[in-house]
RNA sequence: GGGGCCGUAGGGUAGCCUGGUGAUCCUGCCGGCUUGGGGUGCCGGUGACCCAGGUUCAAAUCCUGGCGGCCCCA
């Protein structure tokens, strides 16, 4: 089903592994359960700490922005405007100034940064948070993809004092995303947009882009060269060496849940979640197989090997005694826990543990002594093998395409384009695709596919969420 | 942006076309016995017609609107 129908499927995951409760009734608003949000805040502290490795400090700004401030930079409204929610009452008082719920931060902060950076010494500043946003979406919303309040949110702003550092920074992001999606097993590419799709008010827009199941491209990252089009409006200053003064340059780069949706879409199987020890609530659940002449042994066995393993990780032990083992089974494989370890009476007599992997449901018999440092390398050996996988399905889903002809629908193709406006309109009118952007870590001499023009860009075009 | 389909217990469904029976079945949940190394079996119980209005003697069923869900095309 995950292959024939992955809508289904994901909708179907979403609500058994108790990701989110999806019945709130209000359009594009999901509920996120225990078991779910500890996966998200799993991989939160995951992008927190490399944030933090490279030199970003946590801040948190209120949620409401004042119109007076949506509106400074045009080009941003522009792009925002319809997707706006107004706060415009207080009680039954009509609010003098109407208030957004922010469909992003830059218009609340940057104003603020305003004030705080006053000479180059206070440069470079890297800044992020994670906040819920709010966004009018009136294309079909769906769990974790799109949603009219994006729970997670994650957006970093820098400040810079040259337009050099500013791109230095662009290179940093993408390294630091490259860390979390590796560190993920997430297979990406990454695609400069077309200027019609940038952020709206930057100079241009560097997204990763992944590859569901169903062949539909997603957005998981962006990252953003503001240039001094923010500081500007913004009045965002600073004192230069030389007494003068010069407006900031800035980048801004976010992810959201749709990394958690990626998690899941890419590597879930048809019976449930498959988990990353790294991101996974429970890293191993212990089932002790209990009947009743061995109960006693098969507890004390299981509770001993639980206390000893809890030291290193995070384990669960399944005590349940009014369902049978096949039945824990089952419902541990749909939650996705990396590891199972299996103790009954047999186990007992040998000496050893019967452990079961989730990713290849392999079942292995190991010597009581070695579990610990058994683990360390299955753990490893989970990470590499659901990372190849990803990888290899990814790869197997860009297609390079010569003529417009061969273009097909279900994967990514890899084209040369010119690089115009036009002939990218043509394309996406003609195909039915979108133009993700240009390829920044390929090139090819060729000729546009459009227009005939020699050029040596790769564009890469797909149909996406 | 355009078009189509749908809303019945916690989940999945039958019934709707052609209005009228105690609203079907599976699953879940609760209780009991049984079983226990891949969804153990049996018995008993619990729980639903999205909302508002309209038509009608009578609405899950027909009509209008709202809210919500899904699919396709651009």
């Amino acid at each position: 089903m995950k292959d024939n129908n992955f809508s289904e499927w994901y909708n179907e995951i979403i609500e058994k592994a108790e990701i989110l409760d999806v019945r709130y009734p209000v359009k594009g608003l999901y509920i996120w359960l225990p078991y779910g949000l500890r996966i998200r805040n799993n991989i939160i502290s995951i992008i927190k700490q490399i944030l933090e490795a490279h030199g970003h400090e946590e801040v948190l700004f209120p949620l409401l922005i004042p119109e007076n401030l949506l509106r400074k930079e045009s080009e941003h409204i522009k792009g925002f405007e319809e997707q706006v929610y107004w706060v415009t009452k207080g009680g039954d008082k009509e609010l003098n100034v109407k208030l957004a719920l922010r469909p992003t931060s830059e218009t609340a902060i940057y104003p603020i940064v305003a004030l705080w950076i006053k000479s180059h010494k206070d440069l470079p500043l890297k800044i992020y948070q994670v906040v819920n946003v709010f966004r009018y979406e009136t294309k079909h919303t769906r769990p974790l993809i799109r949603l009219r309040e994006i729970t997670t949110f994650k957006e970093a702003h820098t400040f810079h004092k040259s337009m050099e550092e500013a791109e230095e920074q662009v290179k940093e992001a993408i390294e630091i995303y490259k860390k979390f999606f590796d560190k993920l097993a997430i297979p990406y590419m990454i695609n400069r947009r077309p200027d019609w799709d940038k952020f709206p008010g930057a100079l241009y827009t560097i997204a990763f882009d992944t590859i569901f199941p169903d062949g539909r491209t997603l957005q998981i990252a962006t990252i953003h060269n503001l240039g001094q089009n923010f500081s500007k409006p913004f009045d965002i200053k600073f004192e230069k060496i030389d007494g003068s003064f010069d407006h900031v340059y800035q980048t801004c780069y976010g992810i959201s849940d749709r990394v958690v949706a990626s998690v899941i879409a890419i590597h879930g199987d048809k019976d449930g979640l498959v988990l990353l020890p790294d991101i996974s609530p429970y890293q191993i659940v212990i089932v002790p197989i209990i009947y009743k002449d061995s109960k006693k042994i098969v507890l004390e066995n299981s509770m001993e090997i639980y206390k000893r393993l809890s030291k290193k990780y995070r384990v669960y032990i399944d005590l349940r005694e009014d369902e049978t083992p096949g039945s824990k089974f089952y419902y541990w494989e749909m939650k996705g826990i990396p590891l199972r370890i299996e103790i009954g009476p047999k186990d007992i007599k040998e000496n050893v543990v019967t452990i079961f992997r989730r990713d290849t449901k392999e079942r292995l018999k190991v010597e009581n002594d070695s579990i610990e440092k058994f683990i360390n390398d299955l753990f490893n050996d989970i990470y590499n093998n659901l990372r190849s996988k990803a990888w290899k399905r990814f790869e197997e889903k860009i297609v390079r395409i010569y003529s417009l002809n061969d273009i097909k629908s279900g994967c990514v193709n890899e084209i040369n384009l010119c690089g115009k406006d036009s002939c990218g309109k043509y394309l996406e009118d003609k195909t039915g695709l979108r133009v993700l952007g240009e390829a920044i870590d390929k090139k090819e001499h060729g000729s546009c596919i459009v227009c005939k023009e020699l050029t040596d860009k790769i564009y890469r075009i797909a149909k996406s969420y």
